[in-house]
DNA sequence: GTAGGGTTAG
């Protein structure tokens, strides 16, 4: 990555303004717009309304339609008070319907765009509905996604005739593909008789937003003229469903044919490299940043904080915070949230009380973090009276994950029965996470009996995770209870549930290399495999003994010993010291949770190589220095 | 007078 194109500066977007205040032009054509720009409550709002009621500026469309976007739009609305706004209307024209159409589209719940068509289309408010209310529509049928609902809004758009317009044509693809009728989407596509630049995209995203990975790499590949916006649909496509390797690589190919990336591309990109633990390439961008003397956008700074923490990187995480200008609550709950999986609890603490003096108010997914830091810092009493001022001086109604926090609280410090308790008396259902969450705590403190109950009621609840049978499976195996291991593996086997395959990710000079137990594809395997018995000799001179206990079930000991000594998470760190220079970090990320044959000889490992070592697992970081390491072994 | 395709944290 680090070797990518020189690329010609380009200034960073222009800062506007958020969509629901009216540009400058627009308020010196209607001085009376210029008061939503000092509102800032829900009672401004309602005053300023009222005003224009009175003096009769309501009546003027373009007036109500700006009035009806701040109040669906700005903080200080809802779309149920411009839905009201919209309903006292004497005359709204198409344009102020489209303007709440879309703030509907935007919203929480785009079908609700659709309702309301048929709502105003019943009240006979409307009298033809235009080419933009279709393409809003069609939109928040691919959003959903909604075939049933976008059939019909074709239906519609044919019979006010506006089904042959190439920009609802392009909507019609699109909403066709992101419901996954890949057939229909052809046939709207090949139905265009003057395709625009927007055309292909809108198939290329719906084919990403269906999940046809296929279909889209091939489309792509087909397309003679790629812009800028066909590049971000891609990648933020890919990026969005998951497939990071692959949005990565879209990201250096867009390089070398030397397109700019925007904004949302470098934000996808830094998340990309976030779940793969990608520091090297996450690195890379940032040098590009500056390079560009691209000013931190909010948006960019917490995506860099985020990524530095979740490649275990703390430091580095705290200088870009230190240098964002602007930071606000996203910002500072990527960073509390991060110190939290980092085993940093108290500096997330610290932080969340240096958020509020600097009068930025937590949101629920603050609060996430908050709990999770005083949950692996052991800080019971601290996170109990967190939750409790959520409701208490927060207004914030804790939701199921908060609940699940709290399991998490009680249970990882080995009050199972207060965990229970939580369970019981919560006013939701708990969810499988709820569980797995007591679950975990059973393993961790060897209770077999609890965590037998829970296992079984969580297997019966994802008949599918395999996770779930693993974990129960590792509580028996630590209790030595091997027939109900070997019963467990027998209804594994019923169900057809297979586990799945450990994998570790090394990111070594912006590339990532991803191992599976056992695996010999790559070109240095011989070699690795070599410095892993040189590692297991030096574990054993050590002190080290196997531990086989969360190894593959029915194996003999011996079997097992050379499965576990196999485990990706070796391989990779094998490779990552043979390729690196002695003293250097390795940053290992993992699909699947640190298994404790893995823990023990990492440990071991950072002390014997003088490393240091960072394991990202499926929950936490695991930083290895001199033997031990920051999750002090509760994982 | 007017809005398209990519953009929101754990």
């Amino acid at each position: 990555m680090s070797s990518a194109p020189a690329l010609v500066p380009v200034a960073s977007p222009p800062r506007s303004s958020p969509p629901w205040l009216p540009t400058p032009l627009l308020v010196s054509q209607y001085p009376m717009l210029a008061h939503l720009h000092s509102c800032t409550s829900m009672k401004q709002l309602h005053q300023m309304h009222a005003n224009a009621i009175t003096s009769g500026a309501i009546f003027d469309n373009f007036v109500a339609s700006r009035i009806l976007s701040f109040s669906a739009l700005s903080p200080y609305g809802s779309l149920s008070y411009a839905r009201l706004l919209f309903s006292r209307l004497r005359k709204p024209d198409t344009f102020t319907f489209n303007t709440l159409l879309r703030a509907y589209v935007c919203g929480p719940d785009p079908l609700n765009a659709v309702l309301f068509y048929i709502d105003v289309l019943n009240s006979s408010a409307l009298h033809r509905p235009d080419n933009h209310c279709f393409a809003l529509l069609l939109k928040a049928c691919s959003e959903a996604p909604s075939l049933s609902l976008g059939v019909m809004v074709h239906a519609q758009a044919i019979k006010f005739g506006w089904s042959s317009l190439v920009s609802v044509q392009n909507f019609l693809v699109h909403m066709y593909a992101s419901c996954g009728d890949i057939g229909l989407a052809k046939l709207a596509f090949n139905g265009i008789e003057e395709c625009d630049d927007a055309s292909v995209n809108m198939m290329l995203g719906g084919f990403l937003k269906c999940g046809c990975f296929e279909g889209a790499r091939q489309l792509f590949d087909e397309m003679s003229e790629r812009d800028g916006i066909t590049w971000s649909v891609m990648i933020n496509g890919l990026v969005q469903r998951s497939r990071f390797k692959e949005g990565l690589e879209f990201f250096r190919r867009m390089l070398e044919e030397k397109v700019e990336p925007n904004e949302s591309v470098l934000v996808n990109v830094l998340n990309a490299c976030a779940h793969l633990g990608a520091m090297e390439q996450g690195m890379w961008v940032e040098r590009y940043l500056k390079g560009k003397s691209i000013r931190f956008s909010v948006r960019v700074g917490t995506a860099l904080v985020d990524m530095y923490l979740k490649c275990g990187c703390v430091e580095k995480a705290y200088e870009i915070f230190a240098r964002m200008e602007e930071k606000n609550v996203l910002a500072w709950t990527a960073m509390i949230g991060g110190l939290a999986i980092n085993g940093r609890g108290e500096e997330a603490l610290q932080l969340f009380s240096q958020m509020e003096m600097e009068g930025v108010s937590p949101n629920d997914v603050t609060f996430i973090g908050v709990l999770n830091a005083c949950s692996h810092a052991g800080l019971v009493d601290d996170g109990v009276k967190y939750f409790s001022s959520m409701t208490e001086v927060y207004g914030i109604e804790p939701n199921v994950q908060h609940y699940c926090c709290l399991v998490d609280l009680y249970g990882r410090c080995g009050m199972l029965h207060q965990a229970e308790e939580v369970i019981k008396k919560m006013p939701m259902k708990p969810n499988s996470a709820v569980w797995g969450a007591l679950l975990n705590s059973c393993r961790i403190h060897g209770n077999s009996l609890l965590g037998e109950v829970v296992g079984k009621k969580l297997i019966e609840l994802e008949s599918n995770n395999s996770g779930r049978y693993v974990l129960l499976s590792n509580i028996y195996a630590a209790n030595g209870r091997w027939e109900n291991v070997a019963e467990l593996r027998r209804v594994m086997k019923e169900r057809g549930v297979t586990k799945l395959p450990g994998s570790s990710f090394i990111d070594l000079k912006g590339h990532v290399y991803e191992f599976v137990a056992g695996d010999n594809v790559h070109p240095q395997s011989k070699e690795i495999y070599v410095m892993l018995s040189v590692m297991m000799k030096k574990l054993m001179q050590a002190g080290y003994k196997a531990n086989t206990g969360e190894a593959l079930l029915g194996m003999d000991e011996e079997e097992k010993e050379t499965a576990v000594s196999y485990h990706s998470e070796k391989l990779a760190l094998a490779f990552g010291l043979i390729n690196t220079e002695p003293g250097t970090t390795i940053r290992i990320t993992k699909n699947l949770r640190v298994c404790s044959d893995c823990h023990t000889a990492t440990k071991m490992l950072s002390k014997i190589y003088d490393r240091v070592f960072v394991v990202r697992d499926r929950g936490r970081f695991h930083h290895f220095k001199d033997g031990i390491c920051s999750c002090n072994d509760f994982w």
